[in-house]
DNA sequence: ATGTTGGGTTGATCGAAATCAGTCTCGTCG
DNA sequence: CGACGAGACTGATTTCGATCAACCCAACAT
């Protein structure tokens, strides 16, 4: 288990991957390419993209507004698919654009169905995975909806432990983060100016301090309990397929 | 195309159908049923329901927050697919209530994987609503998180104008909505006496009336614009495979 | 006929977060 | 080197929408 990818590491948590599977896998993820941060992988409008897997960088999906603001809808870290509605709808419906410096697999749709159809139990994983995905939406959906932004902060980045954990990325004290207080805003749909607000709150709380890119996790359970966090639409007790 | 289901007649939007996907889609709609507003269908961490197709009625998707909010995640009318996830994931995450009197057709899972096998234009057609579904969500999210209460309840109403257009229940004009006030406030973030006022002063502009269940458009372009409303995501010119 | 209940409606007040305006620090680039 | 810009941070003020507290009306139930 040592050498596997983050993408295998997270499907390999959904159900449990043979050996063959996991060749599969392997060969997915052929065709690697870098991409230099802030340069948008995938506009608005924009028709018939590559989906890839993201091996290494934290790149976010965010729609504008004519207004000026932007609603960033999720972020993806290693492990994640790119891009794969964007395939689906011939059209891209949002941006989608690397946080970090990235690299990432590409992947023809094609040799994904083809995988797919020799081993069934790959194609269930991706399955729950993007199911996984869809929960995610939903979930950002009700905290922005009915929660305030000290619950929403503390939900947002307890739900970035819990990704970065399953694919090794974390641990309970912590982990590396390199979004700006602005893109978490984009996200949170708050004011930059009161994130920091709520940053520090929470810092002064003793519940968490996010602080030159890194996070902090100061009180995993007053967290837990200030943002009602249930990771049960994450994470699972083993494989559920076995 | 006189006695199509919505079900029917929104995939074909999508995708050209035979007459013999429409004879497989038919087929599916076998059981049948009928269930009373405000019992849930599915509660949430309830396990391995069935699905649905609606066909008749209005539904709503929620979740509910230990603070004693809710949160509508989502509206589903006829002819859309009702807990799709919940099997997929074999635990719920939301609940699924009825909010009219509602019929719906049972779907047994390996019945629809069946029917992809024979007719793939239909698998295609499937994945695309699904793929639409989440795109609805993610505008939705885009909404709560970025825009005013003004501009979010317009936008909200007109999105359902044109999902409604699509399965023939609606006009420019109007349609029918059997929604409260206050369903319409959870579902928008919004408190109900705050929907209220945003309702009337749609009403002022001259924009909009949602009276005694139905919504009339009073004008089109204007509420568009106001919204900043665009329908690619939701609607095509005709179907995009042919 | 008379309570009761579930919307819808309105005014008054409060508060969370936005906005405005600015400072401070640290890279980096000419 | 100094200049510049991005991001973090803070105080003052404003605003949007929540909350509180009513009242109205129609449908229904006792």
């Amino acid at each position: 288990m040592i050498h596997t990818s983050p993408f295998a590491r997270k499907l390999g948590t959904f159900v449990a991957l043979s050996g063959e599977d996991l060749a599969t896998l392997e060969r997915l993820h052929q065709r690697k390419r870098k991409f230099t941060a802030g340069v948008d992988l995938v506009h608005q409008g924009q028709a018939n993209q590559a989906a890839y897997i993201l091996a290494k960088g934290w790149v976010c999906s965010y729609k504008l507004l004519p207004n000026g603001g932007r609603q960033i809808i999720d972020f993806q870290i290693p492990g994640d698919f790119l891009g794969l509605r964007s395939v689906l709808f011939r059209t891209a419906d949002h941006n989608i654009e690397p946080v970090t410096q990235i690299e990432a697999s590409e992947v023809i749709i094609t040799d994904l169905l083809d995988a797919f159809a020799n081993t069934p139990r790959l194609a269930a994983a991706v399955l729950w995975a993007a199911s996984r995905d869809e929960a995610m939406v939903v979930e950002h959906l009700v905290g922005i909806g009915r929660r305030n932004a000290l619950e929403r902060t503390a939900h947002y980045l307890l739900e970035f432990s819990a990704r970065l954990m399953l694919v090794g990325l974390g641990t309970k004290a912590g982990y590396n983060c390199p979004l700006s207080q602005y893109m978490l805003a984009d996200a949170l749909g708050l004011s930059s100016v009161h994130v920091n607000r709520v940053l520090r709150q929470l810092r002064e709380m003793g519940l968490l301090t996010f602080q030159k890119g890194h996070v902090t996790i100061d009180d995993f359970d007053g967290l837990v309990a200030l943002a009602d966090f249930d990771k049960a639409y994450l994470d699972h007790d083993g494989p559920l397929l076995k």
